[in-house]
DNA sequence: ATAGAACCGTACCGTACGGTACTGCAATGT
DNA sequence: ACATTGCAGTACCGTACGGTACGGTTCTAT
């Protein structure tokens, strides 16, 4: 956690980006993860590492504050793409929802996320370790929070008529539809980089089509 | 495993339903699940069962027999709820859809299946163990099952026009959405029966929306 | 009635892993 | 040069759990 107890600033605003030598860590945390699931040691952990255990403990303070920082980390390198606003056709509009459907379901196919998000929903059984809440905020909710601005700015450009909430719902469920439960229940067949295209692209002509103002409704 | 040794028919097509003795084993794994998830210890289930380690060990094999027992039987206990074909009328079929829809919404949100689903994603990651593999074939690819033939007949009586895979997988994304990944990571806001109802409504009146023949495309 | 199987309860074993303690080494600051 | 500190490496400890063994009891079949 935090700077190693540097005499100066501890405590303070915490969440500080992990060093070089923690991230060489939490990365092998998180190949471990893709590999062998929850199963992995903190042993396994230290010899890849070429660190001690001791110096996990030091830093993590325990097995769950490892995953913790791993998962944060990793959440935090997801960068926010910021739509530019200043165009507002229905074509630039259907691009930028277009993209981001396609960059979203890239990332949810992913072995990291695949990852991630098994160990997620394992912890969020057993109490205690608030993983499962991490990664809901960092994954859906997050994804919620970036999609609203875009939708309401298509509302004030009056290209789509619809209540927040549910144009998220709408369209999580067109893009997302059942890739993610089948890919953390281990099917094999995973969605192609053009059949991810081509979800993208439909989804976004189905949203479009629910809940634009061109036609219908 | 099968009818303990019994003389008379071992091998035979493997598969029978359990005892109720082992009904009431299995029903202790699956309230266990609920309660603690994977966590649980062979060792509470004989305790909570009244039988001896031993026993399990005899008629399961494993661990992993055990669980996977208690998943065959907890799927075998969803029946298969067969759509009288006869009513052509769009609101029939509009009907049906809809009570497929709030019955799976139901379904996905009840404890035991959060539970299940739980497990059987965590195993998924581990090697060994077809856990995700029994659930994926009981769970979608199941409703998958189900779902084609009436969307075959709503396709014969001229209600729909879609492909039968794209029709699943846009009534998937349009019913379940997020509520089922939310659920596994542990989200406390699940959706009331009233909520399910809406939800079920919304997405049938969507789906028709988007591939009926009434209007549009 | 009696043999045999199933089974409960419990004690037991081996192992694997989380977490701690210790030793030595290498770097850094004075 | 020397003390201090952080860390790698390893040995160690406690525990929890999967799996097995065994004694005693109940059920079943002949």
């Amino acid at each position: 956690m935090n700077e190693h107890l540097t005499i100066s600033d501890n405590d303070a605003i915490a969440e500080q980006s992990p060093s070089a030598r923690e991230q060489e860590v939490l990365s092998v945390v998180l190949d471990l993860m893709v590999e062998e699931g929850d199963g992995f040691s903190m042993a396994s952990v230290a010899r890849r590492a070429s660190c001690s255990k001791e110096t996990l403990y030091r830093w993590y303070g325990d097995r769950d504050g490892l995953l913790t920082a791993t998962v944060q980390w990793q959440a935090s390198k997801v960068a926010m793409p910021i739509l530019d606003d200043t165009n507002l056709t229905l074509s630039a509009f259907s691009r930028t929802l277009r993209d981001f459907a396609s960059s979203w379901l890239t990332v949810l196919t992913s072995d990291v996320s695949i990852a991630l998000n098994r160990l997620a929903v394992s912890h969020a059984g057993n109490n205690k370790s608030s993983l499962g809440r991490i990664v809901l905020e960092n994954g859906p909710y997050a994804m919620r929070t970036r999609l609203l601005p875009i939708f309401l700015k298509g509302q004030k450009a009056e290209l789509i008529d619809v209540r927040g909430d549910e144009a998220f719902r709408l369209f999580f469920g067109l893009v997302i539809a059942d890739v993610q439960i089948r890919a953390l229940l281990g099917d094999e067949k995973k969605p192609t980089r053009n059949e991810i295209q081509e979800f993208a692209q439909k989804a976004v002509d189905q949203f479009l089509s629910l809940c634009g103002k061109q036609q219908n409704q």
